[in-house]
DNA sequence: TCAAACATGTGTCACACTACAACAGTTGAC
DNA sequence: GTCAACTGTTGTAGTGTGACACATGTTTGA
């Protein structure tokens, strides 16, 4: 019957509850030592420079994160300060600026990915082999279960 | 061989990501509605006054959300003016303070917890009952393994 | 060639978060 | 009863996000 299955489904998201809060302390942490270098809107945007691996157009991540291009202005202005990101005038179109990681943005974005690769692992490493088996088959029919989602948001925490 | 179980560990921390990848989805998108109305430390205000069921005092909020006294005078102002939560002078202490929700602020905290059970059942639906099981029984473990991790930074996410 | 479309940058304004110092009222202890 | 400790609030100041209108330089197409 469908009416068990939804309740089942039901009961099912209450038990996953704990283990997602958990999931997402992990996450959570490993972005917290980030806050003495970058905001999170900041973060956002070298996020997405680290994953298209080329320098981008202002307008393009203004879009990307959904800001006004004057604003975004005023953001690189900043991350340039910090030495994040650096400017650059396209030669094949002067009028466009692109923008690009410096080492020490593209270095933040690994940090925060190892550290919590590596805290995934500490806690994985705890788990008996069958339960890790368990879990990575249940994340796996979760994952396509869940399917495509928009990415904007969780660009943001650089998964 | 605990080489063994590391390395093993080591693929389940990546197997796994596409799936906490997901949740943290289902998350920020119960989230995203909710920018028009409130800005996330408020909503973090918000969260710890749902889950303690009771006025709280202002100087233990502003301990809980880590900012100064006087930061969180203010955040309380344009939270009232909002009419998301009220003050009131405690009668057996009257130099303290209370922070009490309002219905509206109750309502904010309430359709974000809905929204995401919602979405989260949604998915689990879409998956057969082994798999289903295999995640809750999988996460429980997850859960467990990960013990007690400090809860300041996720409960801004009102899970 | 020259005007329209494009891309970025500036001036200006508004708002939220954040802290520190100083102040005022309240309570509790001596 | 007085004074120190406690609690919240106000004054002031800085940073970051965000937008709109406008200016500047660049490309492209008629």
């Amino acid at each position: 019957m469908t009416t068990h299955r939804v309740e089942e489904a039901a009961e099912a998201a209450a038990a996953v509850i704990p283990g997602s809060r958990a999931m997402l302390g992990v996450i959570a942490r490993s972005l917290a030592p980030l806050h003495e270098h970058v905001t999170v809107p900041q973060f956002r945007i070298l996020v997405l420079l680290a994953e298209s691996g080329s320098p981008m157009r202002s307008g393009d991540l203004a879009l990307a994160v959904s800001v006004h291009p004057s604003t975004f202005v005023r953001m690189a202005d900043r991350m340039v300060a910090r030495g994040l990101v650096r400017r650059a005038q396209n030669p094949s179109n002067r009028r466009e600026t692109l923008i690009e990681l410096e080492p020490a943005g593209r270095e933040l974005v690994r940090a925060v990915t190892r550290k919590r690769q590596r805290d995934l692992r500490v806690i994985l490493t705890r788990m008996t082999p069958m339960e890790r088996a368990q879990l990575v088959d249940g994340m796996e029919a979760f994952s396509r279960a869940a399917g495509s989602l928009e990415d904007e948001d969780l660009s943001a925490f650089g998964l």
